[in-house]
RNA sequence: GCUCCCUUAGCUCAGUUGGACAGAGCAGCUGCCUUCUAAGCAGCCGGUCGUUGGUUCGAAUCCAACAGGGAGCGCCA
């Protein structure tokens, strides 16, 4: 409906300016989606704020616009409504040859990005030497979505794994191991995931306790830091284990990123510190070199620093943040990414974080014009108790678990649901569905929820047949898929002119051509919930319609329209849960 | 103590440049399978939008104060 919008609204302006005795300066009457189907397609709200302005009743202005108006060609006359609304409805032929041109187009009526960015998208974030939890998963799943759709938009998108493998933990773990299994860093004895998770928790009850080895660990860091190989080398170890283990998540998930962790700035960190004092920026405060942040206090009242030298001469995350800053800003020559704009999905809880290091970035001049760093947050998991998601015993929900139990459960549903209905297949047909199902409802959990706020995470709501989840928009699709197996294909044998007359054709109609609207919209604030609410009232009129028309055996002159609304309703399903990352089934 | 976020139906949540009588889903209740279809559809029930003020033609939305919940706050990431 993008192109309808903006034709309408051009007209409206053009009637807006004949119509009323305007200043010079610039005056708005925007055109919106209406915000009931009984008001129509669009809705123009200006009349009751230029009210005032011209010293005339609401009403009087819109119809003195609507009386200017020509738009017979798309839309049945225009209406003012309530205190000043004009409504527009759209023209069922008009509609009807939008969904033919659509029906060919592969991007289904969403334009390319006028200006095509290249962005990195930086999220999933995990640490080396601890499981994947469900903190990570909001930020995988989120990401993921967020750098699908800007690709598919046409920017240049850098997924990168921002791994937290280097740092104060990678310290205390190799003093740790040092004392209690040395053999596991010059690599002679094997150590998986789970193992270092244990020397993990061992370490920081350690570090947390005992000063003196605080005291090691911190010079460990510093020698890993400064490039010592056998530090060095024990690191890799540990970072090898714990990849594995990432990646057999990510492969599940269907999640590509590139790697780039802390470590890889490492080299650029000194830089980071000496051109913040070049720029005047560095006050050396307690030991610590640090930047004090504007506008930003602390307890007593005094600016908060953002320290980015400890006073051991270990650098922190902060540090790392700014040069991967740089780096990502930098141009391609300069050994950059020539990034314009670097999109940051993590936790709300790291808002200050990021103001602070944006900011600091900002005043040292590494933030060139018309480039935008931006922290995308998202709230907690939380559990059916309202606190952060834990396991019974109270540990930390691992995703691995997680993921397995969905995909479990999904497969106990279909197989009881199976014997119910005495359905035979195949396991491999039941392993596969299971599969997407189980990963699908967990994905679309979280999707579907705006992601500022805190989620509560529930395995009976997510996999439920019914209500706003993976397994409803899935049914939905194959059931569309069913007809095109019935009747052979969605593509009519005499394929006929579109002629939207049902009601149910009708609004099937107009939510499908609303699919560019919702991407653009969900482009706009990054919030992937938009795209899922979208799909999921697709879905509920397509039940609607599939429930209420008959479409191979509908009369001959309905027969091709019926089937091309199928046809564009399966491939709005498909392209839509794309980008959300999220597989569908033919069957299920 | 300071900063930020949140509070909408019994439950989980939409509602983002302020717009028409506040919307879904679940749960509860009532109907509908000789039909390409029931993992579905049609309907009913359910709300002083945390409280009190303010701005506005108009406030769930903006501002202020208060109450309740969460997160963060100098050398972890």
């Amino acid at each position: 409906m993008l192109k309808l919008r903006n034709a309408l609204q051009h007209r409206l302006l053009e009637a807006m300016a004949q119509a009323l005795p305007l200043p010079d300066a610039a005056v708005e009457f925007p055109l919106e989606p209406a915000t009931r189907p009984e008001f129509g397609d669009f809705q123009a709200n200006g009349a009751m704020g230029l009210a005032k302005m011209l010293g005339q009743p609401p009403r009087q202005i819109a119809q003195a616009v609507v009386d200017h108006l020509q738009v017979e060609d798309l839309c049945y006359p225009p209406r003012v409504a309530g205190p000043g609304f004009i409504n527009f409805t759209v023209r069922p032929e008009v509609l009807a040859a939008e969904v033919q041109e659509r029906l060919d187009q592969p991007r289904l009526g969403v334009p390319m990005a006028q200006v095509r960015q290249r962005v990195v998208v930086d999220f999933s974030s995990p640490n080396i030497a601890k499981e994947m939890h469900v903190g990570h998963l909001r930020s995988t799943i989120i990401g993921d979505c967020i750098a699908r759709l800007l690709s598919f938009r046409g920017h240049r998108v850098l997924r990168l794994n921002h791994l937290g493998d280097w740092g104060t933990q990678f310290g205390m773990l190799i003093t740790h191991l040092k004392h209690v299994a040395p053999r596991s860093l010059s690599g002679e004895e094997h150590v998986d995931l789970g193992d270092l998770v244990a020397f993990y928790r061992q370490a920081k009850k350690r570090f947390d306790e005992d000063e003196g080895f605080q005291e090691h660990s911190r010079r460990e860091v510093v020698r890993l830091q400064a490039g010592e190989p056998d530090a060095l080398k024990a690191w890799g170890l540990l970072c090898q284990q714990s990849r594995q283990g990432f990646q057999a998540i990510y492969d599940c998930l269907d999640v590509q990123l590139m790697e780039r962790g802390e470590s890889f700035y490492n080299d650029a960190l000194p830089k980071v510190v000496e051109d913040l004092e070049q720029a005047g920026l560095l006050v050396v405060d307690n030991g610590a070199r640090c930047v004090f942040l504007e506008g930003m206090m602390g307890k007593d009242g005094q600016p908060l620093p953002l320290i980015v030298q400890k006073r051991d001469g270990g650098y922190n995350y902060a540090t790392t943040d700014l040069a991967a800053i740089r780096q990502r800003l930098a141009s391609p020559a300069a050994g950059g990414e020539g990034a314009e704009r670097v999109v940051y999905v993590t936790d709300a809880g790291q808002s200050n974080h990021f103001a602070a290091v944006f900011q600091v970035a900002q005043r040292a001049g590494w933030v060139p014009k018309g480039c935008c760093l931006q922290h995308v947050p998202f709230g907690l998991v939380q559990g059916a108790d309202g606190k952060k998601l834990k396991t019974r015993s109270g540990a930390t929900v691992r995703l691995r678990d997680l993921l397995e139990e969905a995909v479990e459960r999904a497969r106990r549903d279909l197989v009881e649901r199976m014997a119910r209905e005495q359905r035979q297949a195949e396991e491999d047909f039941v392993a596969q569905v299971a599969e997407t199902v189980g990963i699908a409802a967990v994905k679309y959990a979280d999707l579907s929820q705006n992601r500022t706020t805190n989620y509560q995470f529930s395995f009976d709501r997510m996999l439920a047949l019914q209500g706003n989840t993976a397994p409803y928009l899935l049914y939905a699709y194959v059931r569309i898929q069913g007809i095109a197996r019935q009747g052979g294909s969605l593509v009519a044998a005499e394929p006929g002119a579109i002629c939207l007359q049902a009601p149910q054709e009708l609004s099937l109609a107009r939510q499908l051509l609303n699919f560019d609207e919702v991407l653009l919209a969900m482009e706009q604030d990054l919030l992937p919930n938009r795209l899922c609410t979208y799909l999921f009232g697709l879905s509920q009129i397509f039940n609607r319609f599939y429930d209420q028309l008959p479409v191979l055996k509908a009369p001959a002159q309905s027969r091709p329209t019926r089937l091309a609304l199928c046809r564009l309703s399966a491939r709005t399903m498909d392209l839509g849960l794309a980008l959300l990352g999220i597989k569908t089934l033919d069957r299920m």
